[in-house]
DNA sequence: ATGAAATCTTGAAACATTCCAGATTACGTG
DNA sequence: CACGTAATCTGGAATGTTTCAAGATTTCAT
Protein backbone atom coordinates (compact mmCIF):
# COMPACT_ATOMS: atom_id res chain seq x y z
CA UNK A 1 0.00 0.00 0.00
CA UNK A 2 2.81 1.87 0.72
CA UNK A 3 4.17 1.96 -2.97
CA UNK A 4 1.86 2.62 -6.38
CA UNK A 5 1.40 -1.06 -7.98
CA UNK A 6 3.71 -0.39 -10.56
CA UNK A 7 6.75 1.18 -8.55
CA UNK A 8 9.92 -0.60 -9.58
CA UNK A 9 10.55 -3.75 -7.37
CA UNK A 10 13.91 -2.94 -6.05
CA UNK A 11 12.41 0.49 -4.84
CA UNK A 12 10.04 -1.31 -3.30
CA UNK A 13 12.00 -3.01 -1.46
CA UNK A 14 14.61 -0.39 -0.28
CA UNK A 15 11.79 1.52 0.51
CA UNK A 16 10.60 -1.44 2.93
CA UNK A 17 14.21 -1.26 4.15
CA UNK A 18 14.92 -4.64 2.78
CA UNK A 19 18.12 -5.79 0.50
CA UNK A 20 17.58 -6.15 -2.82
CA UNK A 21 18.39 -9.36 -3.99
CA UNK A 22 17.23 -11.67 -7.24
CA UNK A 23 14.34 -13.50 -5.65
CA UNK A 24 12.91 -11.04 -3.74
CA UNK A 25 13.05 -8.41 -7.30
CA UNK A 26 11.71 -11.30 -8.90
CA UNK A 27 8.94 -12.59 -6.42
CA UNK A 28 7.46 -9.11 -6.33
CA UNK A 29 7.72 -9.36 -10.00
CA UNK A 30 5.96 -12.22 -10.58
CA UNK A 31 3.06 -11.76 -7.59
CA UNK A 32 2.10 -9.17 -9.96
CA UNK A 33 1.20 -10.68 -12.68
CA UNK A 34 0.11 -14.05 -10.93
CA UNK A 35 -2.77 -12.88 -7.98
CA UNK A 36 -2.79 -15.48 -5.49
CA UNK A 37 0.06 -17.67 -5.43
CA UNK A 38 1.09 -20.96 -3.24
CA UNK A 39 5.01 -21.48 -2.63
CA UNK A 40 5.20 -24.07 -5.07
CA UNK A 41 3.90 -22.20 -8.37
CA UNK A 42 5.84 -19.64 -6.86
CA UNK A 43 8.98 -21.48 -6.98
CA UNK A 44 8.23 -22.52 -10.14
CA UNK A 45 8.24 -18.78 -11.48
CA UNK A 46 11.06 -18.27 -9.90
CA UNK A 47 12.98 -20.97 -11.77
CA UNK A 48 11.61 -20.25 -14.31
CA UNK A 49 13.03 -16.72 -14.56
CA UNK A 50 16.02 -17.09 -12.53
CA UNK A 51 17.28 -20.27 -12.88
CA UNK A 52 18.19 -22.06 -9.51
CA UNK A 53 16.08 -20.91 -6.58
CA UNK A 54 16.44 -23.28 -3.35
CA UNK A 55 13.12 -23.83 -1.86
CA UNK A 56 14.33 -22.87 1.58
CA UNK A 57 14.65 -18.94 -0.66
CA UNK A 58 11.36 -18.87 -1.64
CA UNK A 59 10.38 -19.60 1.98
CA UNK A 60 12.51 -17.22 3.42
CA UNK A 61 11.30 -14.19 1.32
CA UNK A 62 7.84 -15.01 1.35
CA UNK A 63 8.53 -14.25 5.19
CA UNK A 64 10.45 -11.30 4.72
CA UNK A 65 8.21 -10.00 2.00
CA UNK A 66 4.72 -10.80 4.23
CA UNK A 67 6.85 -9.56 8.02
CA UNK A 68 7.54 -6.14 6.11
CA UNK A 69 3.92 -5.33 4.48
CA UNK A 70 4.42 -6.10 1.53
CA UNK A 71 2.69 -9.46 0.48
CA UNK A 72 -0.19 -10.64 2.32
CA UNK A 73 -0.49 -14.53 3.47
CA UNK A 74 -3.75 -16.05 2.80
CA UNK A 75 -4.44 -19.54 4.52
CA UNK A 76 -7.58 -21.67 3.79
CA UNK A 77 -8.49 -24.03 5.66
CA UNK A 78 -6.52 -27.49 4.34
CA UNK A 79 -4.82 -25.89 1.45
CA UNK A 80 -1.39 -24.99 1.16
CA UNK A 81 -0.97 -21.22 2.05
CA UNK A 82 -1.39 -18.24 -0.86
CA UNK A 83 0.10 -15.36 -1.28
CA UNK A 84 -0.82 -11.87 -2.45
CA UNK A 85 0.27 -8.42 -3.15
CA UNK A 86 -1.08 -6.23 -0.05
CA UNK A 87 -2.55 -3.03 -1.62
CA UNK A 88 -3.79 -2.43 2.07
CA UNK A 89 -7.27 -2.60 1.09
CA UNK A 90 -7.84 -5.28 3.47
CA UNK A 91 -10.12 -6.86 1.25
CA UNK A 92 -11.24 -10.77 1.70
CA UNK A 93 -11.49 -13.77 0.11
CA UNK A 94 -13.75 -16.44 -1.60
CA UNK A 95 -13.01 -19.83 -1.81
CA UNK A 96 -14.68 -22.39 -3.75
CA UNK A 97 -14.75 -26.11 -1.59
CA UNK A 98 -14.35 -28.21 -4.76
CA UNK A 99 -11.56 -26.39 -6.76
CA UNK A 100 -10.05 -24.47 -4.26
CA UNK A 101 -10.34 -21.44 -6.57
CA UNK A 102 -9.66 -18.20 -4.82
CA UNK A 103 -11.05 -14.83 -6.01
CA UNK A 104 -10.86 -11.49 -4.31
CA UNK A 105 -14.16 -10.00 -2.35
CA UNK A 106 -14.08 -6.32 -1.36
CA UNK A 107 -14.44 -5.22 1.79
CA UNK A 108 -17.63 -3.26 2.82
CA UNK A 109 -20.07 -3.85 -0.18
CA UNK A 110 -23.57 -4.21 -0.04
CA UNK A 111 -24.67 -6.83 2.69
CA UNK A 112 -20.33 -7.85 3.30
CA UNK A 113 -19.56 -5.34 5.85
CA UNK A 114 -16.32 -4.25 6.79
CA UNK A 115 -14.92 -5.58 10.01
CA UNK A 116 -13.97 -3.37 13.10
CA UNK A 117 -10.21 -4.09 13.63
CA UNK A 118 -7.88 -2.31 16.79
CA UNK A 119 -11.31 -3.52 19.10
CA UNK A 120 -10.66 -5.63 22.47
CA UNK A 121 -12.25 -8.27 23.62
CA UNK A 122 -11.49 -11.31 26.64
CA UNK A 123 -8.46 -8.80 26.79
CA UNK A 124 -7.23 -9.34 23.95
CA UNK A 125 -6.02 -7.04 21.23
CA UNK A 126 -7.21 -7.11 17.67
CA UNK A 127 -5.14 -6.46 15.04
CA UNK A 128 -6.94 -7.70 11.96
CA UNK A 129 -10.02 -9.42 10.83
CA UNK A 130 -9.90 -12.09 8.38
CA UNK A 131 -12.81 -13.17 6.53
CA UNK A 132 -12.93 -16.42 4.15
CA UNK A 133 -15.82 -16.71 2.05
CA UNK A 134 -16.95 -20.75 1.22
CA UNK A 135 -18.47 -21.73 -1.62
CA UNK A 136 -18.82 -23.66 -4.57
CA UNK A 137 -17.75 -21.92 -8.22
CA UNK A 138 -20.23 -21.96 -11.17
CA UNK A 139 -18.25 -24.56 -12.71
CA UNK A 140 -18.32 -26.84 -9.31
CA UNK A 141 -21.80 -26.29 -8.92
CA UNK A 142 -22.53 -27.33 -12.31
CA UNK A 143 -20.56 -30.54 -11.84
CA UNK A 144 -22.01 -30.76 -8.53
CA UNK A 145 -23.91 -34.12 -9.49
CA UNK A 146 -21.50 -35.57 -11.82
CA UNK A 147 -18.10 -34.90 -9.87
CA UNK A 148 -15.52 -35.20 -13.13
CA UNK A 149 -13.62 -32.15 -13.17
CA UNK A 150 -10.66 -32.83 -10.65
CA UNK A 151 -10.24 -30.16 -7.60
CA UNK A 152 -7.37 -28.03 -9.35
CA UNK A 153 -5.92 -25.18 -7.84
CA UNK A 154 -6.54 -22.31 -9.72
CA UNK A 155 -5.96 -18.65 -9.53
CA UNK B 1 -27.49 -27.58 17.11
CA UNK B 2 -30.33 -30.55 16.14
CA UNK B 3 -29.63 -31.58 19.58
CA UNK B 4 -29.29 -29.94 23.08
CA UNK B 5 -25.58 -30.11 24.80
CA UNK B 6 -26.93 -32.71 27.15
CA UNK B 7 -28.20 -35.21 24.94
CA UNK B 8 -26.62 -39.04 25.26
CA UNK B 9 -23.99 -39.17 22.75
CA UNK B 10 -25.04 -42.29 20.99
CA UNK B 11 -28.58 -40.83 20.86
CA UNK B 12 -27.52 -38.01 18.64
CA UNK B 13 -25.27 -39.83 16.33
CA UNK B 14 -28.10 -42.63 15.98
CA UNK B 15 -29.72 -39.01 14.91
CA UNK B 16 -27.56 -37.89 12.75
CA UNK B 17 -27.84 -41.26 11.00
CA UNK B 18 -24.57 -42.87 12.11
CA UNK B 19 -23.19 -45.80 13.97
CA UNK B 20 -22.63 -45.66 17.36
CA UNK B 21 -19.06 -46.98 18.21
CA UNK B 22 -16.56 -45.90 21.11
CA UNK B 23 -14.58 -43.71 19.41
CA UNK B 24 -17.61 -41.65 18.32
CA UNK B 25 -19.32 -41.60 21.65
CA UNK B 26 -16.12 -40.79 23.81
CA UNK B 27 -15.19 -38.09 21.01
CA UNK B 28 -18.91 -36.38 21.13
CA UNK B 29 -18.13 -36.37 25.16
CA UNK B 30 -14.91 -35.26 25.35
CA UNK B 31 -15.36 -32.84 23.16
CA UNK B 32 -18.18 -31.07 25.49
CA UNK B 33 -15.81 -30.96 28.04
CA UNK B 34 -12.73 -29.85 26.18
CA UNK B 35 -13.47 -26.54 24.33
CA UNK B 36 -11.70 -26.64 21.21
CA UNK B 37 -9.39 -29.16 20.80
CA UNK B 38 -6.22 -30.33 18.27
CA UNK B 39 -6.28 -33.87 16.64
CA UNK B 40 -3.28 -34.70 19.20
CA UNK B 41 -4.99 -34.01 22.21
CA UNK B 42 -8.24 -35.31 21.20
CA UNK B 43 -6.45 -38.95 20.65
CA UNK B 44 -4.61 -38.81 24.06
CA UNK B 45 -8.20 -37.86 25.37
CA UNK B 46 -9.77 -40.80 24.22
CA UNK B 47 -6.99 -43.22 24.71
CA UNK B 48 -7.30 -42.34 28.51
CA UNK B 49 -11.14 -42.92 28.39
CA UNK B 50 -11.15 -45.96 25.88
CA UNK B 51 -7.59 -47.44 25.95
CA UNK B 52 -6.02 -47.99 22.09
CA UNK B 53 -7.25 -46.01 20.00
CA UNK B 54 -5.38 -45.49 16.42
CA UNK B 55 -4.30 -42.28 14.89
CA UNK B 56 -6.26 -42.57 12.05
CA UNK B 57 -9.94 -43.31 13.88
CA UNK B 58 -9.64 -39.91 15.45
CA UNK B 59 -9.41 -38.26 12.08
CA UNK B 60 -11.83 -40.63 10.43
CA UNK B 61 -14.31 -39.78 13.52
CA UNK B 62 -13.98 -36.31 13.28
CA UNK B 63 -14.65 -36.07 9.59
CA UNK B 64 -17.37 -38.07 10.27
CA UNK B 65 -18.87 -36.05 12.91
CA UNK B 66 -18.13 -32.87 10.62
CA UNK B 67 -19.51 -33.67 7.78
CA UNK B 68 -22.94 -34.64 10.18
CA UNK B 69 -22.65 -31.24 11.07
CA UNK B 70 -22.17 -31.93 14.83
CA UNK B 71 -18.52 -30.86 14.84
CA UNK B 72 -17.03 -27.44 13.53
CA UNK B 73 -13.39 -27.62 11.96
CA UNK B 74 -11.35 -24.56 13.15
CA UNK B 75 -7.98 -23.99 11.00
CA UNK B 76 -6.07 -21.01 11.96
CA UNK B 77 -3.00 -20.30 9.72
CA UNK B 78 0.05 -21.88 10.68
CA UNK B 79 -1.71 -23.96 13.60
CA UNK B 80 -3.24 -27.78 13.13
CA UNK B 81 -7.14 -27.99 13.30
CA UNK B 82 -9.20 -27.81 16.14
CA UNK B 83 -12.39 -28.93 16.80
CA UNK B 84 -15.76 -27.78 18.59
CA UNK B 85 -18.86 -28.96 19.36
CA UNK B 86 -21.14 -26.99 16.83
CA UNK B 87 -23.44 -25.08 18.42
CA UNK B 88 -24.99 -23.76 15.54
CA UNK B 89 -25.02 -20.21 16.72
CA UNK B 90 -21.91 -19.41 14.15
CA UNK B 91 -19.77 -17.91 16.43
CA UNK B 92 -16.52 -16.59 15.06
CA UNK B 93 -13.08 -16.68 17.22
CA UNK B 94 -10.24 -15.01 18.39
CA UNK B 95 -6.87 -16.23 18.37
CA UNK B 96 -3.90 -15.45 20.08
CA UNK B 97 -0.67 -14.47 17.85
CA UNK B 98 1.68 -15.06 20.36
CA UNK B 99 0.57 -18.63 22.17
CA UNK B 100 -2.14 -19.63 19.77
CA UNK B 101 -5.08 -19.34 22.74
CA UNK B 102 -8.47 -19.33 20.86
CA UNK B 103 -11.62 -18.20 22.15
CA UNK B 104 -15.15 -17.69 21.20
CA UNK B 105 -16.51 -14.70 19.49
CA UNK B 106 -20.45 -14.26 19.22
CA UNK B 107 -21.35 -13.27 16.30
CA UNK B 108 -23.15 -9.61 15.42
CA UNK B 109 -22.35 -8.86 19.22
CA UNK B 110 -21.82 -4.74 18.85
CA UNK B 111 -19.60 -3.95 16.52
CA UNK B 112 -18.90 -6.99 15.48
CA UNK B 113 -21.80 -7.80 12.43
CA UNK B 114 -22.77 -11.10 11.56
CA UNK B 115 -22.42 -11.73 7.88
CA UNK B 116 -25.07 -12.48 5.23
CA UNK B 117 -24.34 -15.92 4.00
CA UNK B 118 -25.98 -17.79 1.14
CA UNK B 119 -25.11 -14.68 -0.97
CA UNK B 120 -23.82 -15.33 -4.80
CA UNK B 121 -20.81 -13.26 -5.77
CA UNK B 122 -18.33 -14.10 -9.18
CA UNK B 123 -21.23 -16.34 -9.75
CA UNK B 124 -20.27 -18.58 -6.58
CA UNK B 125 -23.05 -20.14 -4.14
CA UNK B 126 -21.40 -19.10 -1.03
CA UNK B 127 -22.47 -20.96 2.24
CA UNK B 128 -20.55 -19.96 5.17
CA UNK B 129 -18.77 -16.96 6.11
CA UNK B 130 -15.78 -17.64 8.07
CA UNK B 131 -14.38 -15.22 10.84
CA UNK B 132 -10.94 -15.01 12.40
CA UNK B 133 -9.48 -12.12 14.75
CA UNK B 134 -5.70 -12.09 15.38
CA UNK B 135 -4.08 -10.68 18.19
CA UNK B 136 -2.70 -10.96 21.17
CA UNK B 137 -4.06 -12.50 24.84
CA UNK B 138 -3.15 -10.26 28.02
CA UNK B 139 -0.89 -12.76 28.81
CA UNK B 140 1.19 -12.30 25.26
CA UNK B 141 0.66 -8.72 25.70
CA UNK B 142 2.47 -8.35 28.64
CA UNK B 143 5.36 -10.46 27.50
CA UNK B 144 5.55 -8.66 24.13
CA UNK B 145 8.48 -7.04 25.32
CA UNK B 146 10.50 -9.47 27.24
CA UNK B 147 9.15 -12.91 25.25
CA UNK B 148 10.14 -15.33 27.81
CA UNK B 149 6.93 -17.86 27.44
CA UNK B 150 7.10 -20.17 24.68
CA UNK B 151 4.10 -20.36 22.68
CA UNK B 152 1.23 -23.49 24.05
CA UNK B 153 -1.71 -24.20 21.93
CA UNK B 154 -4.23 -23.08 25.16
CA UNK B 155 -7.47 -23.68 25.03
C1' DA C 1 -28.31 -65.34 14.74
C1' DT C 2 -26.16 -63.74 10.22
C1' DG C 3 -24.09 -61.19 6.67
C1' DA C 4 -22.88 -57.01 4.26
C1' DA C 5 -21.24 -52.61 4.92
C1' DA C 6 -19.11 -49.49 7.81
C1' DT C 7 -15.54 -48.73 10.96
C1' DC C 8 -11.17 -49.47 13.31
C1' DT C 9 -6.04 -51.05 13.51
C1' DT C 10 -1.49 -51.01 11.98
C1' DG C 11 2.12 -49.37 9.25
C1' DA C 12 3.65 -46.59 5.70
C1' DA C 13 3.42 -42.55 2.73
C1' DA C 14 2.54 -37.79 1.18
C1' DC C 15 2.81 -33.14 1.84
C1' DA C 16 3.99 -28.44 3.22
C1' DT C 17 7.09 -26.41 5.98
C1' DT C 18 11.25 -25.83 8.82
C1' DC C 19 15.98 -26.79 10.56
C1' DC C 20 20.88 -26.98 9.80
C1' DA C 21 25.62 -25.88 8.20
C1' DG C 22 28.12 -23.81 5.00
C1' DA C 23 28.79 -20.92 0.69
C1' DT C 24 27.53 -16.65 -1.39
C1' DT C 25 25.91 -11.95 -1.73
C1' DA C 26 24.58 -7.14 -0.61
C1' DC C 27 25.95 -2.88 0.88
C1' DG C 28 27.79 0.55 4.46
C1' DT C 29 32.70 1.88 5.47
C1' DG C 30 37.09 3.26 4.82
C1' DC D 1 36.55 1.19 -5.38
C1' DA D 2 38.12 -2.63 -2.26
C1' DC D 3 36.67 -4.80 2.38
C1' DG D 4 34.33 -6.89 6.05
C1' DT D 5 30.30 -8.25 8.23
C1' DA D 6 25.79 -9.51 8.47
C1' DA D 7 22.15 -10.99 5.76
C1' DT D 8 20.79 -14.15 2.42
C1' DC D 9 20.84 -18.30 -0.41
C1' DT D 10 21.99 -23.39 -1.38
C1' DG D 11 21.47 -28.22 -0.61
C1' DG D 12 20.02 -31.86 2.01
C1' DA D 13 17.70 -33.74 5.77
C1' DA D 14 14.10 -33.62 9.23
C1' DT D 15 9.58 -32.48 11.33
C1' DG D 16 4.83 -32.85 12.08
C1' DT D 17 0.18 -33.12 10.43
C1' DT D 18 -2.68 -35.53 7.67
C1' DT D 19 -3.85 -39.21 4.38
C1' DC D 20 -3.53 -43.77 2.02
C1' DA D 21 -3.87 -48.91 1.97
C1' DA D 22 -5.03 -53.62 3.38
C1' DG D 23 -6.95 -56.38 6.46
C1' DA D 24 -9.42 -57.38 11.00
C1' DT D 25 -13.37 -56.14 13.70
C1' DT D 26 -17.80 -54.29 14.76
C1' DT D 27 -22.40 -52.39 13.96
C1' DC D 28 -26.97 -53.00 12.71
C1' DA D 29 -30.80 -54.45 9.64
C1' DT D 30 -32.82 -58.76 8.27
Amino acid sequence: MPFPLDTEPATVLRGAGLRVTGPRVAALAELREAGHVDVDSLARRLRARLGRVSTQAVYDVLRVLTDAGLVRRIEPAGAPARYELDGGDNHHHLVCRGCGTLVDVPCATGIRPCLETETTDHGFVVDEAEVIYWGLCPNCQASALTPNSAPTQQD
